[in-house]
DNA sequence: AAATTTAACGCAACCGATTGCGCCAAAAAT
DNA sequence: ATTTTTGGCGCAATCGGTTGCGTTAAATTT
């Protein structure tokens, strides 16, 4: 097995007859070489097909041109999405992106955090997991400084980036969007309170209901804890057994509100005459499902790419970790049928 | 802004008055290093807050424990669970992994094997872009006994690990059930034939017609270019508008095959009364479309465990990277309501 | 008791790029 | 013509582990 040795600035430098420090400096395009030895060096490290071992520029910079992605799961539509926005840009400013994923758990996410570090990321993109309630483990990052952006769920303090949606107003209109088609009685799907998605798509949520001088029932403001297909079946089934059944369904995700559609569908209940569902997210399978799911979209790749713009950045202007930056896009209330009742009543009507 | 310094194994050896050798040594648990030595300088590692600093280690042994993976796209349920599995497997190894897609664009698949290679990663998991014919750019691994492992779109001829399912016979199987249905004019959404994945599940569709002494009607064979939604639409109206529309279809992947199920629905035809449907791949939105949308189902997270683990294994094992080895796995046909015509006549008659 | 083996550890080179400092010669200023 | 500036480049240390080889003292063999 023979190993093709790799060229290195030193076989460069024997080759011209320069130094090192001249052929890392024209590489750089350092401005105290001159343009003729830089262009010289240039052509002959094309020819010679040298390639940087960027593993010594780290270690000598103890910074690797990388960027740490921390999620609860890659196999998510939106992680995915958010990935993919970061990768894009990442790579073309030539940097590496590692990612990890936490499955959700507090203890996995302090290991990969841990993890991220120790590889000396130039920059850490987090989305918490589910059970993340301190952020103790970020700290190390900042000491330093080291940018972290925090997007969708973010921590209540944290000096950092963020880049998120306004999750209130989101939840807000969704409410407000059923109450204009006329409903009354609008059930909500919580996920966890400690983090911040969730929380104010339910604050918003109730501030709806209140502003348009509804009741808020206790009853149907049910808390998931994963918000996960089978919890939202289960859910749906104790909302349709109340004795006074909701008319409309605010869910934090599309999972739970596509569980929601089947379920209701199941027991005979019309969508959206009977019950009007809205999600959130605007997974793929929103607009498949029968009848699709009116959503809450996120521009989810474009979070990536902003997340990990804010990394270059940041990298590139030398500033000090201590900024807090927050980032909020816009989010658009997808209407279909799921939640159309207006149009439903008047498909009915025209018959 | 003060950084808090890292602890080295140089400050460990000026604590304990061992040489930086023998701390190197004893926390690699060094046979030659007395135990009483090694549990020693464990402890005090652990004190004083040690972190080994892997980019030195890699610069040394020219290897990181970074596992590289090369996707057409992140943001795809298939590769998402891929790169999902990947990731689990690694970290529990303690290894890092990079990402990067190349969209489907041959000349991004060339761009991030380089910078994967320049980043000296232990080992690459790809699956080709729909572009890519020739596999040159992955020979510089194999010069220096990088493992690759091809997952799922695999190249016709490179000597490496592979993992992928058997497509020839999930084809077949998947002809083969809509011909059990009843199903006599089988159409086919194929993909770009030059790629394995695509062109083996067509030979398998065609030979199931064959063995069943069904004409193989050319008109039914569609040749799709991204296998995207809306190919698929404009795909299904073609066939929809035929002389002899067929009555099953047997898509390559599950997105046309949901694009059909829309197409047909909206053009009144029932499903799978007049047209039995069957797609590929299990995404998630098949189990929520209306009617549930058949399928073959790949065991994707597996595929990318797996792949890990032959990076890891070779890796540990010091092998040669010119070993060839395949790794098949099983699919599953998941029959839903899209295909089930036996079901539905019942259901019809029964009422 | 002398010779040999072995256990335990240190020395120093090495991986490849980066960079503060210094040097020299040519250009500019006086 | 002398001094000062500056452009262009080299020296050598540095980043933090790793490892082949050598050394020493203790353990074992003869």
């Amino acid at each position: 097995m023979k190993k093709k040795k790799e060229v290195t600035i030193y076989d460069l430098a024997k080759v011209l007859n320069y130094s090192p420090s001249t052929i890392s400096r024209a590489l750089n395009n350092h401005k105290s070489i001159s343009q003729k030895t830089t262009k010289e060096i240039h052509k002959i490290a094309k020819d010679l097909g040298y390639r940087p071992n960027s593993l010594a520029a780290s270690l000598r910079n103890n910074k690797s041109k990388t960027i740490g992605i921390l999620v609860s799961r890659i196999n998510r539509p939106f992680s995915a999405s958010i990935i993919s926005g970061v990768e894009n840009t990442a790579r073309k400013a030539g940097y590496n992106v590692i990612i990890s994923q936490s499955n959700d758990k507090y203890e996995n996410e302090v290991t990969n955090a841990k993890a991220l570090y120790d590889s000396r990321v130039s920059g850490l993109i987090v989305s918490l997991s589910m059970e993340t309630i301190n952020t103790n483990h970020f700290q190390q990052f900042v000491d330093q400084n080291i940018p972290i952006v925090f997007v969708d769920r973010v921590p209540a303090e944290f000096n950092s980036y963020r880049v998120i949606i306004d999750n209130y107003t989101a939840g807000y209109r969704a409410t407000q969007h059923l109450i204009d088609q006329g409903c009354r009685r609008i059930a909500h799907f919580a996920g966890a309170q400690h983090l911040n998605v969730y929380n104010l798509r339910k604050k918003g949520h109730l501030d709806a209901l209140r502003e348009n001088n509804l009741e808020v029932a206790d009853e149907l403001i049910i808390h998931l804890d994963t918000m996960g297909f089978e919890e939202g079946c289960q859910a749906t089934k104790m909302l349709l057994n109340l004795p006074q059944p909701p008319d409309g369904l605010f869910s934090s995700n599309d999972t739970a509100a596509v569980s929601a559609i089947l379920t209701a569908k199941d027991k005979g209940i019309k969508i959206p005459e009977e019950l009007a569902i809205i999600g959130f997210n605007d997974d793929p399978m929103a607009s498949v499902v029968e009848p699709a799911l009116s959503t809450v979209s996120h521009p989810a790749t474009k979070m990536g790419e902003i997340s990990a713009q804010r990394i270059l950045d940041h990298s590139s202007k030398k500033l000090d970790s201590d900024v807090s930056e927050i980032t909020m896009l816009d989010t658009e209330i997808i209407v279909r049928s799921s939640s159309n009742k207006i149009n439903a009543l008047r498909l009915m009507e025209g018959k």
